[in-house]
DNA sequence: TCACACGGACTACATTTGTAGAACAACAAC
DNA sequence: GTTGTTGTTCTACAAATGTAGTCCGTGTGA
């Protein structure tokens, strides 16, 4: 997993598909971080196997190895066992308490739940 | 929000309800940390405000200043619009590709999702 | 009253995370 | 061919986090 200040350059990445360093840059609000720290950041997430690149000439292109929606997921997935795991009940009362989410997303959580329901 | 090594002391303590340290360190598997890493963590979550205690002769109870679910629910809200802020369909679309929440997480969570609907 | 369990305060230190400077290479434009 | 832009590697260092030692006080049972 990733931490917060590589999430933040992830968000980008997947936003981007695909970049260089310097689009990756403009793509910060200032004030932009400096280079370097972007550098150090891409190479850990590299390290970490969630980035990867595709050297063109003297540079890189970088990509995600990872789609949002499946980090997301893992992320999830994590806090659910670690917080819920023995009880889905308790999970529920979460929602029924305290999830919060607009109506949107809870009508396309809903949606979408009973569509992954139906495939099991 | 806590750091990993304060969640996993704030997961006893939410099973215990509220206890003394000797009861925590009890409650840790083996290897048990040093009593003085779990006080300083409980000082760090006590400045954090998030574990509050009640002072008994010489020593303290704690106890949780947050619920489980509430606790859940923020982080939870966080990586939502954090990940998802400008596009429900997007978390939609993660939990029709990648959640892998069991049946019954999914069940209890699409009961509950709806009630919270009717509630809205 | 003495050994001991309990636990708080203070201090310390290794690791991880966040941030960036310095040095250097390739290329582009003039 | 000199200058600026882009990008990499190496190195450094402050802050946050994880872990724990030492010291000291209070209460407790023998």
């Amino acid at each position: 997993m990733l931490t917060s200040a590589e999430e933040r350059v992830m968000k980008h990445l997947w936003a981007l598909e695909s970049c260089f360093m310097k689009d990756l840059l403009d793509a910060f609000p200032d004030p932009k971080p400096a280079k370097t720290t972007v550098a150090t950041l891409l190479r850990r997430m590299v390290d970490k196997e969630l980035v990867g690149y595709r050297t063109y000439g003297n540079s890189r292109e970088y990509f995600p190895r990872i789609t949002k929606a499946a980090y997301f997921g893992q992320r999830l997935r994590g806090m659910v066992t670690d917080f819920f795991a023995d009880s889905p009940t308790e999970l529920a009362s979460l929602f029924a308490e305290d999830a919060r989410l607009t109506p949107e997303q809870l009508r396309e959580l809903q949606r979408m739940v009973g569509k992954k329901l139906e495939e099991e």
